[in-house]
DNA sequence: AATGAATGAGTCTTCATTCAT
DNA sequence: AATGAATGAAGACTCATTCAT
C-alpha cells in the first residue's frame, strides 16, 4: 500500500477528490430521502443533487441499494457511537444513573438526524442489504445484558436476555414515538419529566423482588 | 353497507358483485404483500391474481395507493376490533387485570396477520394516506387514558397523557418486536413469562407512590 | 379455447389488433437491421419505427433478444419452405437434377431478402437464443442425406453424412458468397453458368468412382 | 518497424517501450473477445486486463474500433502468412499436390486460434473498416487465379475467375465449418479422409472435361 | 361495466470517451 | 506520457394509468 512512495501525493490527492464525491453521494442520499421520500431518489437525481455526473455515482456505488446502505451505516455508525459511549460511562455507575445515561442516550442519539431516522425507519423497505437498520439496537442489546449480568444481585430478574430485551426495545421505541408523536416531551423542562417517567418504569421493573411476581396463567381471549 | 334489504334486486346484485371484486382486489394485494413484498405489488399483477381486469381495478381504486390503503384500513379495523374488545372487557376490571387484558389483545392483535403486519410497518412507504398505519395506537392511547383517569386513585401518576403515551407504546413495541425478533417468546408456555414480564413492567411503573419519584437532573453528554 | 362463443369475435378482434402489433414490431426489426445494422437496433428505435409504444413492445417481446430471434425465425421459416419444397421435388429425381434443384433453391432462398440475410450472417451475435440461425443447414444436412442413401448406388461415397456436410456447406457458402461478393454471377445469362459450375462440382464430387480415391498422407506444414 | 537500429537509443527505448502497451492492448482485447464475447470487451475491461489505463489505451488507439480492427489485422496477417507460405510452395507442384497444399493450408490457418476466429467471424459487427476480415480470400483468390492460368491446360475450365472464386470459397467454407460444426473431421486419421475428401471435389471439377458439361437451363420454381 | 391493449414517463445502469492532475 | 476520475448520451426495461372496443 505504502510501496509507491513517489506516487503518493499523486494517489492521495485522488483519494482525497474520490472521498469528496463519494461524500457528497452518501450526503445527496439523505437529503433527498429527508426533503423528498424514499420513492424520489433515484439514481439520477441523486447524482445530480450531489453535482455529480450519473456515471460516478456509479463508480462508487454498485446499486441504488448500496447507496441507501451507505447512508443507513453511516447513520447507525452515528447513533452507534452515542450509544457506545453511554454505556462506556454506564458501565461503572450504580443502576439508576446507568439507567438514566442510557435513556439520554437514547434521547440523545434520536436527535442525531431525527427526520432521516424517521424515512429509514418507515420509508426503506427492510430487504437485501438494508435490512440491518436494527443493528444497534441488537448491540444495545448485549451491551446492557453484560450491565445486568453484573449487577445481577441489585435486581429482581432471572431471565437477563429477556430483561435485555425488554429494556432495550421499551427505551428505544418510547424514545422514537416521542420523536414521532410527542416531541412536546423531549424539550424543555418537559424532557426531564420524561427521563424521570421512563426511568421510573425501568427502574421499577428491574428491582421488583421475584417473591412479589407471580407467575399465574392468563386467560388469553381469542 | 349491507342495511339495504330486498329493494332493487337486480342492483343489489350487482352491488353485490362489485364487493366481491372489491374484496378480492383488496385480499389480492394483501396477499401479493405478504408473498412477494411491496415492490412486487404491481397493479397487474393485483388485478391478475384478483382474476379481475387492469380496467375494472381503476374502476374501483383510483390509484394503487388507494388500493394500498385499503389492505391497511382492513387490518388496521381488525387489530382495532381486537383491541376495543379487550379495552371494553378491561374497564371494569380491577388494575392488574385490566393491564394483562391489554397486553393479551396486543399480543392477540399481532396475530391477525403477522406477516401483513410486518410488510404494512417495514416495507409500505408512509406517506400520503398510507400513514394512518398508526391510528390504532392513537385510539388506544386515548381509552387508556380514560381508564387511567377512573383509577387515578389506585396509581401514583399524574400526567395521565403522558403514562398512557408510555403505556400504549411500551406494549406495543414489545410485543410487535417480540413478533419480530423474539417470536420464541410468543409460544408455548413462555408466552405466560412475556404476559407476567411486560405485566410486570407495566404495573411497577403505575404503581409506583409519587413519593418515590425523584426528578433530579440527568446530566446528558452530548 | 373456443368456449366463449359470444366473446369471440371480441376476443378475435383484439387477437387481430395484437398481431397487428406483433408484425409491425418484427418488420420494424428487420427494417432496422437491414437499414442501420444491428447496433442501431435499440428497442426504443424498433418501437417508434413501427409505430407502436416501447411498453407495447415488451408486452409482446421479453427482451430485444427476443425481438431479433423473431426476425431469425421469420426469415428461417421462409428459407426452410424453399429448401423444403426443392427437396420435395427433388426426392424423385434423377441425381442431376436434384442437384440443380438443391442449388437452385440455395440460390432461390438466398434471394428473400438478402440485405437481411447478410445482416442476421454478419452482424448478428450467435449467443442464447440467437444461435440457431444456422438452424436451416442442419435440416438441409439431414434431409440430402436420406436422399444420398437412397441413390447409394450411383454414387461413390461411402461416408454419407460427411458427404451431405460436404455438399450443404459448399453449396451454401458458394450461393451465399456469391451474393455477397459476386452478384454479377446470379443474374442474367451467368446465373445458369454458376449453376452449370456448382453442379458440375457437385456431381464430380459424388460421381467418382471409389478406386479413383487414393487416401495417402499429405504433409502438412506447420 | 524495426529496422532502426541502435540510433537515438532513449527514443527507441520508449518506443520499444509504446510497442510492448500496444501489443499489451491488442493480446488484452483478444483474449476478452476469446473468453467474454464481443459484448464484454469494453475499452476500460481491455484496458484493465492489459495492465494500463484506460487513457494510455486512448493514446494509442483512437477508438474502441480500432482495437477491434488491430486485433483482426494482426489475425488477418497470420492467417495469410500460412496461407502465402503454403501458396508459394504449390506455385511449382503439380494439380493435385498444389490442391493439397491448398487444403493443408487451410485448415492450418483455421487452427491458429480457432476461438478467436470463431469471435471474430460470429460477434463481431463487420462494419466500418471492421468489414476486412474476408481480405485474406480476395487474396487468395488472386493467387489462385494465376496458378490456375499458368495450369490451364491441365484443367477443364474457361471462367479462371469463376473457377477461383468457386475453390477458394468451397475449401475456405469446408474448413471453416468443420471447425465450427464437425471439429471431429479435422482429429486424428478422419483429417487425411477429410483432406482427400476435399481434393476429390476440388480435382474432379478442375479436371471434367470441357466436352462433359451441359449447359442446359434449369427450370428453377419460383 | 368489463376488458386488456396501449401508453410513455421515468428507472436503473453501461460504457466509450474526455480531461484535469 | 500516464493516470484514472469524471462525464453523459443512450439503452433496456417497468409499471401506473388511460381508453378504444
Amino acid at each position: 500500500m505504502a510501496r509507491k512512495p513517489q506516487t503518493r501525493p499523486r494517489k492521495s490527492a485522488s483519494q482525497q477528490r474520490s472521498q469528496i464525491t463519494v461524500d457528497a453521494l452518501i450526503e445527496a442520499t439523505a437529503r433527498i430521502l429527508v426533503r423528498e421520500g424514499y420513492d424520489k431518489a433515484s439514481t439520477n437525481r441523486i447524482a445530480a443533487v450531489a453535482g455529480v455526473s450519473i456515471g460516478s455515482l456509479y463508480q462508487y456505488f454498485p446499486s441504488k441499494e448500496a447507496l441507501v446502505a451507505a447512508v443507513i451505516e453511516r447513520h447507525t455508525r452515528q447513533l452507534s457511537d452515542v450509544i457506545q459511549a453511554a454505556l462506556a460511562r454506564a458501565v461503572a455507575s450504580p443502576l439508576e444513573a446507568a439507567i438514566r445515561e442510557l435513556i439520554g442516550a437514547a434521547i440523545d442519539a434520536h436527535g442525531i438526524d431525527p427526520k432521516l431516522h424517521c424515512v429509514l425507519a418507515e420509508q426503506v423497505p427492510r430487504v437485501g442489504r438494508l435490512e440491518n437498520i436494527n443493528a444497534v439496537e441488537k448491540q444495545a442489546r448485549l451491551l446492557l445484558r453484560d450491565y445486568l449480568e453484573a449487577h445481577r444481585d441489585e435486581i429482581g430478574i432471572t431471565d437477563l436476555d429477556l430483561a435485555a430485551f425488554i429494556l432495550v426495545t421499551t427505551v428505544e421505541a418510547l424514545t422514537h414515538s416521542a420523536v414521532l408523536h410527542r416531541p412536546d416531551v423531549l424539550t424543555g423542562e418537559k424532557a426531564a419529566e420524561f427521563v424521570d417517567e421512563v426511568t421510573q418504569l425501568v427502574l421499577g421493573y428491574l428491582q421488583t423482588p421475584p417473591r412479589a411476581r407471580k407467575p399465574n396463567k392468563v386467560s388469553r381471549a381469542r
